[in-house]
DNA sequence: TTGGCGTTTAACAAAATTGTTAAACAAAAA
DNA sequence: TTTTTGTTTAACAATTTTGTTAAACGCCAA
């Protein structure tokens, strides 16, 4: 082993994910990576082989980290409205955190259309099929309009993650300060369940249990 | 005059136009631009000096043409419901045409967020500004539940836009042809009315006055 | 018909970025 | 101690992409 960390393979990776999904630089180069993350250019193809390879395992990781956070809350056995709120709640506070996350994989994607087969083939279950029994349920009893699972939950997805693409935007347009957005995002929570559901958004309690 | 189109400069910009917006080439090269033009390559740095500064003309005009369009819209005297029931039809088969202009637009703006600020200096009527009044009616008749401008609209456009960002996935994750994706936007004009309004859409008539 | 002018092109130059290699280095194992 | 192994680096090479220039071309007006 050499002087330097002890995994230094992950210390690139870490850096570079600050480096696009919390600064935003979605182009960065190998070099701008290899400075964030303090080691020469040549080591990051030393560990990724490419700059395309680098990426892909980025992507890669994201979409299996953001798969398995779904399927924990919406696979779970919480009663169907509590189950959506949750997911607004913690997907909301996640796109605070890495604000230029979806940006990254809506762009990566659009670069590789064929990369997200490879990733779908591999893990069949689909997030609307976790939810679909339940949602049809609420229908039977009236609770909510009849709607498939699959726009529900494009309508889920969309109302979430949208107003985190268009983050420069919406701060321009509205003059927001950093602090005023993140306030603006916490209260959409509340929003996304009224839009959905047509009615208040029920408290919260065991989130750290998912 | 040389011996070619009367006016090569437009053709670049429409042939560039596809290539983004279309075909979703949204890292062509200024070869790629000029292939598919047919011309040669040195044309585009004659025309527009550098592929940055063409950049900044294409997302200009489509700016500019995308706020006009809702301006159009959103600021004509219909009433409240049927003016969103048209911006979500008109801007979901604009969608449907133009499959990746939203991918151009956010990650264009992502690269150079200061653009936007120049851009929305120049005109500073915002589109929720042009409902404003007649949202704040609606939710003192309680034909709508409470919420701002601000958020109303930000649903509005999430609902209608996030699925074109989405398409490779959406497609993969549900197995859609072309076909079937177009189908399933188009059924979206209904959905998000009926998420938005809790209601059904209303008949559009005079589509073509606007 | 000729000279000017905008347009178009090919060939060239420059820059930016990625990818490769061989050698130095530290630490653990032999 | 020497060897081995994995890590790190600097220097180099190749490629890709962008930007420049000077000359050719065709049309129109003088």
């Amino acid at each position: 082993m050499g002087i330097e960390e002890a995994n230094t393979e992950k210390l690139i990776k870490e850096k570079a994910k600050i480096l696009f999904f919390k600064k935003g630089f979605l182009n960065a180069t190998t070099q701008e990576i290899a400075d964030e993350a303090g080691v020469n250019r040549a080591l990051i193809h030393y560990y990724f082989r490419s700059r395309e390879q680098m990426l892909e395992i980025l992507l890669d990781e994201v979409l299996l980290e953001k798969k398995e956070r779904a399927r924990k809350i919406l696979g779970s056995d919480l009663p169907f409205k509590e189950k959506i709120a949750t997911y607004v709640d913690i997907t909301v506070d996640y796109g605070i955190a890495y604000p230029y996350l979806e940006n990254f994989i809506i762009s990566e994607i659009a670069r590789h259309p064929e990369k997200i087969k490879d990733f779908c083939s591999v893990n069949r279950k689909k997030p609307n099929d976790l939810i679909k029994k339940q949602l049809e349920e609420e229908i039977a009893n009236e609770k909510i309009a009849p709607i498939s699972s699959e726009q529900f939950m494009v309508n889920l997805i969309a109302l979430c993650n949208y107003p985190l693409l268009a983050k420069p935007v919406l701060q321009t347009i509205h003059g927001m300060t950093d602090a005023a957005y993140r306030k603006f995002l916490l209260e959409r929570k509340q929003i996304i369940f009224r839009t959905i559901f047509n009615e208040e958004m029920p408290e919260l309690t065991k989130k750290e249990t998912l």
